[in-house]
DNA sequence: GTTAGCACTCATTCTCTCCGAGTGCTAACA
DNA sequence: TGTTAGCACTCGGAGAGAATGAGTGCTAAC
């Protein structure tokens, strides 16, 4: 069954109003606040139809109505009209983010704290990860007698090294060597391709450091394996400003969800299932999370080249402001990409300066 | 003044009592619980003094005593006797730090997890840092045309790399040659040798690179640097399990506090002035910090080899149990700084299999 | 179809009282 | 002189009503 305008009308004002007071709102109330041309008990006819379909909801008797999350759901489906951030407000985010980071961990939580300061909300983000990425290179150097470093790089432009220890009279050439041996037959490999008949012929080939090699292609494998989507959470606290969460209870329930990483991480999966658009709202037990039954997930997804992918969001209570958090999200999410990438695969070639 | 022994007895019976209870303490109950052989009146008495004198408050006229930040000093210095944690607890606690770790970043997060868990309350870990190391070595590597990889590893073992890019033609040869050139030159040098007269020289030797060395010493000066001790918080809703922070308001001056990472650094900076023993307690204003008003921070500092050091500790309650708070911190530092040791400095020369 | 009016509901707030844990003081006791 | 019993007093907290008021649903009139 359709929704008539006015329910429509009636609909939305009652989600706006609830959202920006938190309140349950009454007839009265949006008789007076919007310019409908209805009077309060035609408001209370439309507002029982509402409920009766599922849209609203009502805490007891004498107080008024709140969406319920079908009544969010088709909010944030229909009626919701995109927020156009401010001129003045682009540019302070814009201006926060144009900083020169240097290492992955630091951009990534400084982007949370970010977030979390435009929206208020607890924020989420996840570090770039590849799904399946090959080997571009490994290299080993000898850092000093007896110590050797391993160098690994994927085509996803992740690098990763370990620092094992080998014994004493092994040279800088005999590294070397098998340095450039493994690069040769390694390179462009997934992580798929390192069959038991390769790897027989590589250690085949250089028998007398077996259990080196051994060492070394396990570390390849790992930077190859799936890595995890680590994530940050920045701002958790600020879900305490929300009067749903006045309750301690509540908030500890909550907190403590969000407090596990892998919990976070879980969930983020999850919501990105079949799901094609950029942006993926889960409003309450959408999620799948008891924790969440009172929040909603927005999360906005980035990509860092071709291979590298990850997830931004944030979480706040179910009544937030959708529309603003959308398309701050947004922006963020762009101007990440592009800081990420920088970082990752090097400065833009255009203005190269480190060309000579 | 010196506190009598009954005096001293009396004031360890309620300071844990209050521990353990969280409820004002009074008369009547210690001489009920504790075998001081007094009577209530008697113990009245020695309270009023004792108040008198500093050690406890009184939240108001017909409630219990409390415990004076004072009073807690006075136990954590004089009467605290020390707790041993349990074979159980022991064998438990190891075993769940016995596992493989890969990275830097997990092991933090993991052994925040495990302090958390083991204590109950907010766990702070900080990343071991140098303050002020060596160049052990920078090395240059082609990773694919147009594309070089910069790795330098201090000597207290940390290694970092950035990806930069350069112009085309320039080829593995090239690449090589700086990256000997640059390892004899800078090798063994701290943040302060690099001169620029020494500067001028380098650049002059290898004109035709001059922006590219440019780039590439920068780089390696922001790793000698003064690394900022990273910080990580794990469990910090477990605060909320504490009746005084039923409150919603105080829970959310704490939590927002903490939620910045960079307070909890800056706190554990001066949390760590003038402490030569390796834990040092602070009890709620001692830390110099507002919002810490209520609790306490206990730290304990581990090294690595000789150049790394860092702190891990707890937040909790100014009512906490120090006793198995200190035990435990003592037990996972120790056991931090094996898993560190092994990680950065790789596996220990003994039961090395790396070697051939 | 819309609206005014009215009886009814129910969470919240407040006021008041009662209760009990705890104190401080005094006087008696060893 | 130190210890203890006894008693009056304090004060926060819990509980019971009562008052308040926002909001509803229904009915009847426009």
């Amino acid at each position: 069954m359709e929704l008539s305008d006015r329910k429509r009308a009636i609909l939305q004002a009652i989600i706006e109003d609830y959202i920006s007071t938190a309140e349950p709102v009454g007839s009265r109330n949006i008789a007076k606040n919007h310019d409908l041309g209805l009077s309060a008990a035609t408001i209370r006819n439309e507002m029982a139809d509402l409920e009766e379909m599922g849209y609203l909801d009502k805490p007891h008797t004498s107080a008024g109505r709140i969406p319920s999350e079908m009544g969010y759901r088709f909010y944030v489906d229909s009626l919701m009209h995109r927020y156009s951030l401010t001129m003045d407000e682009i540019s302070s985010l814009q201006r926060s983010m144009d900083r020169k980071y240097n290492q992955l961990e630091n951009v990534i939580s400084e982007i949370s704290d970010i977030i979390s300061k435009v929206t208020n909300y607890p924020a989420i983000v996840e570090l770039p990860a590849a799904q399946k990425s090959r080997l571009r290179n490994v290299r080993m150097m000898l850092i000093e007698k007896g110590s050797v470093l391993i160098v690994v790089v994927t085509d996803a432009g992740v690098v990763r090294n370990r620092h094992i220890n080998v014994s004493d009279n092994i040279d800088y050439e005999v590294i070397d060597s098998i340095s450039e041996f493994l690069s040769t037959q390694l390179t462009g490999l997934a992580a798929d391709d390192f069959t038991a008949a390769r790897l027989m012929l590589i250690y085949e080939a250089m028998a007398q450091y077996g259990e080196f090699l051994k060492v070394v292609i396990e570390f390849v494998l790992e930077c190859l394996g799936n890595s995890e989507n680590r994530v940050y959470i920045g701002g958790a606290s600020n879900i305490l400003n929300n009067p749903e969460f006045e309750n301690i209870d509540r908030a500890r329930e909550f907190l403590s969800f969000i407090d596990r990483r892998e919990n976070v991480s879980n969930m983020l999966r999850l919501s990105g299932e079949g799901v094609d658009e950029s942006i993926s709202i889960k409003i309450g037990s959408e999620t799948g999370v008891e924790a969440m039954r009172d929040t909603s997930l927005v999360v906005a997804s980035y990509s860092v080249g071709d291979k590298l992918h990850g997830k931004i969001g944030i979480i706040g209570p179910k009544r937030m402001d959708y529309a603003r958090v959308v398309s701050s999200l947004e922006l963020i999410n762009g101007k990440l990409s592009e800081i990420l990438g920088r970082m990752l695969y090097g400065e833009d070639r255009k203005d190269d300066k480190n060309g000579f």
